[in-house]
DNA sequence: GTCTATAGCCTGATAGAC
DNA sequence: GTCTATCAGGCTATAGAC
């Protein structure tokens, strides 16, 4: 395998905080060299254009993001406390990276075919089996796709809230760190709202 | 007694379709102008600049959006039900309505602080007192402020990750029905997990 | 209020010297 | 591989006729 230049990866490097920060159209390829310490048409040395330099940066992003969750699932321990490692391992993979977190949020919304299988092929799928074995042993007749959705949901969106969380009523500073949602998630998850049957 | 709308909510109405697809640089005055039938240049009649026409245009998207969740909500009722109620009336105002929930996809994504502030002023602080009242009858210690924001972004991922959901393992067609979500929702809250205890 | 015309700027991308 | 210079096209916004 020939190893790529290190100017390319410099190039990724320094181009994934300006996409999270500013979205594809608000970066401009000016914006990336000067980031690096070149020159916009120094850039079309190692990608032939913008959009590849994006799918190329995500890619490097997204990848092998996933690959120790197996062994974090694997070991032999209760269902709860599996189910515990499982959420504290999205929130310190996905939520607490401001980068990561805010390029995931931005291809959402975008929604662009080739990106969506991006994400699917170096996210979702490979976590996929060994979390939906943790969630078949879910004995409320919950759905594992659905439920999958719904443990990643519940993580992602205590962080995208972030920039808003201190104008909402109730708000409290311990409540942004990341300790604290986390604790809150698997509670939630484990008991559900145990709301008074009144 | 009908009346012909001004060609300032004609505009405003044309625009958010447009912003909520491609976000706010991915709209050019001219498509916004061409969606309502004039030039570019007679937008500046009714917006003295870009940003304010999508200033204005969100603020109407968002007006009034949750100004019945009160009565919802205050009906005599078991707290499961007026749990369950608000659920649904979460994913019919914001999980349900593409163009409202892709706007305020983009704006978290965004982060702009004025345009913040006018996502908390139309929506989360009208609704948190009532549903707060709610989330304090949970007997999981968990916090009201938290707790509001997963049950939200519980309703809301779902719905965000629609342009994914098909190429994730476990996919069923059935589970893009919003009804079959909301009860996913509503017995994941009501219940949680239920894990073996193995 | 709407039009045509256009200013002034920024953008992605290319050509060719070194 | 990087530079300087530059192009063609797109953008917001304005001027002035009607």
């Amino acid at each position: 395998m020939p190893r790529q230049p290190k100017t390319y990866i410099k190039i990724l490097e320094a181009a994934l905080p300006l996409f999270a920060a500013y979205g594809y159209k608000g970066v401009a390829m000016r914006d990336i060299a000067r980031a690096v310490g070149i020159t916009a048409a120094a850039l079309y040395n190692h990608f032939p254009n913008k959009e590849q330099l994006h799918y190329k940066a995500l890619e490097y992003a997204f990848a092998q993001k996933v690959e120790h969750l197996s062994a974090i699932l694997a070991e032999t321990d209760t269902s709860q406390d599996r189910l515990s490692r499982f959420v504290l391992f999205w929130v310190e993979s996905f939520g607490d990276n401001v980068i990561i977190r805010s390029l995931l949020q931005r291809e959402m919304a975008d929604a662009d075919p080739a990106r969506m299988k991006l994400l699917v092929e170096h996210i979702y799928q490979p976590v996929f089996d060994d979390v939906a074995d943790l969630m078949k042993e879910a004995s409320g007749g919950l759905n594992p796709h659905l439920l999958f959705v719904s443990v990643i949901g519940l993580v992602m969106y205590h962080f995208e809230m972030s920039p808003l969380r201190k104008l909402i009523p109730g708000y409290l500073p311990e409540q942004d760190s990341s300790d604290h949602i986390t604790q809150h998630i698997i509670s939630l998850l484990k008991n559900g709202i145990l709301l008074d049957k009144s």
